[in-house]
DNA sequence: ATATTGATCAACCAAGAGGTTGATCAATGA
DNA sequence: TCATTGATCAACCTCTTGGTTGATCAATAT
């Protein structure tokens, strides 16, 4: 799979506030659908569809026992996300402070011509 | 504005190659759209809509110089961004650090069960 | 003056996302 | 044994998304 397909589904699964949600309340620790339902003004359905895009993303991992489903964090494409994000703020910013250089030395240029 | 709706906007923004592709272009400097449509094999029409939510993400910003219009990074929504991913990691990591320990303990009490 | 270029707006379309309800199935409890 | 619980599957609905084409409009070039 293309690394930029990966970071689709990462940045996609991230994307909605009710799936950031359960990835926050899966920090304190492994929990199962319906306790991770619970909270949320929506059917178990709706709760269950938005764990399996989690889980597409590598974000989440699933453990069967009996007849419940226990979810638990997989930090890693997380881990990649930021490394894209992070290593692209550096991009940006060092452009921009090419700029900022740039027009500071416009400004003090500028000083004695018309004060 | 809710800081939860900022946060959507930005990572749906992020969530697309084509519009990752506009931005890391923009990282190079301010450029117009139609030279930023160039690359893709899409009407300049469908790069014009990437732009405008990318501008609503506040990730652009677009400066009118006759019919040219000139697109600009703004990557603060990107820091911010940086800034979720990076604390939701690191409370992730954190507990699983522990459980880590946790693991250990186990083992090394098992050790003289059953070497 | 007129043609061309840069870009958006408007209308449309197919596919996908997020939600619903109802059925199903396996595991547990009475 | 039989009812209940935990969860998914399937079908459906509506709204959004990403793309198209054609029209429009302002700015530049010939």
């Amino acid at each position: 799979m293309t690394p930029d397909a990966h970071l689709d589904r990462t940045l996609t699964a991230l994307a909605d506030p009710t799936r950031r949600a359960i990835l926050q309340r899966l920090s304190l620790g492994e929990t199962r659908v319906t306790e991770l339902a619970r909270p949320f003004d929506m059917s178990l359905n709706a709760v269950s569809k938005h764990i399996r895009v989690l889980e597409t993303a590598r974000l989440v991992r699933r453990r069967k026992a009996g007849r419940e489903h226990l979810l638990t964090l997989t930090p890693q494409p997380m881990t990649e996300a930021l490394a894209w994000m992070d290593a692209q703020r550096a991009l940006w910013t060092s452009r921009l402070d090419v700029l900022d250089g740039l027009l500071r030395a416009q400004d003090d240029a500028a000083e004695g011509d018309a004060p």
